[in-house]
DNA sequence: CGTTTTTGACCTGCGC
DNA sequence: GCGCAGGTCAAAAACG
């Protein structure tokens, strides 16, 4: 998989399937996806789950997340779309190279669950936020057709600012109006093509 | 000593 | 109903 070097990387630059939680994430389709319809970043994937597209940029090479505007349901030949509903979990998924195998994400978290995987060599770490009431999960395995990246999955929205963002250009994941976010040292930028 | 991690047990949903 | 896999709980251990 080519990684995009450009600080802000564009979705053109990926062309690419892989497979996480038995799902097949394929960046060509979401490339389709944007041109097709009216720049909002929408996914759809191979199975009756729904998911989101982005991009991520940092110092520590991650390079790509998620974040839903609308969802795709069913296959490739029977997909149906509906507008996300308010009670479906958001979810981003971000793959990283990182050294320590964990993406600071500026959040506090706490481990509460470890297990093996079928199909993979390596398990899966269970997080959920530390802050009171804020109900956000994480998980945490290595990518097992690429064991130097790290998939990390975010469910949920946090209901208080994280302990280190510096900027955000907005109050929600909107993905039509939110285009960067910082902490600390990390700068994330989600990026839409152009039709 | 308070907080976090570890880890086996338990729970739940799904396919057969 | 049963078994499996994934997700969560919670007591004990480890850590700072």
């Amino acid at each position: 998989m080519n990684y995009p070097s450009n600080p802000n990387p564009n979705f053109t630059d990926f062309d690419e399937t892989f497979k996480f939680d038995d799902y097949d994430y394929t960046f060509q389709m979401i490339m389709d996806q944007i041109s097709l319809e009216d720049h909002s970043p929408t996914l759809s994937w191979t199975s009756s789950e729904r998911l989101v597209a982005a991009e991520v940029t940092s110092p520590l090479q991650t390079s790509l997340a998620s974040s839903p505007m609308s969802l795709e349901i069913g296959d490739k030949d029977g997909i149906k779309k509906r507008k996300r509903h308010k009670e479906d979990p958001i979810i981003h998924v971000f793959k990283t190279k990182s050294p320590d195998h964990s993406l600071d994400d500026g959040y506090k978290w706490r481990k509460y669950g470890k297990k093996p995987i079928r199909g993979s060599p390596h398990p899966r770490h269970y997080h959920k936020c530390s802050s009171p009431n804020c109900v956000v999960k994480k998980k945490i395995e290595k990518d097992t057709n690429n064991p130097e990246y790290v998939l990390t999955t975010y469910e949920g929205i946090h209901n208080h600012a994280s302990p280190s963002v510096i900027y955000c250009d907005s109050d929600d994941f909107d993905l039509s109006s939110v285009n960067t976010w910082s902490f600390q040292t990390h700068t994330y930028s989600l990026s839409h093509s152009a039709p």
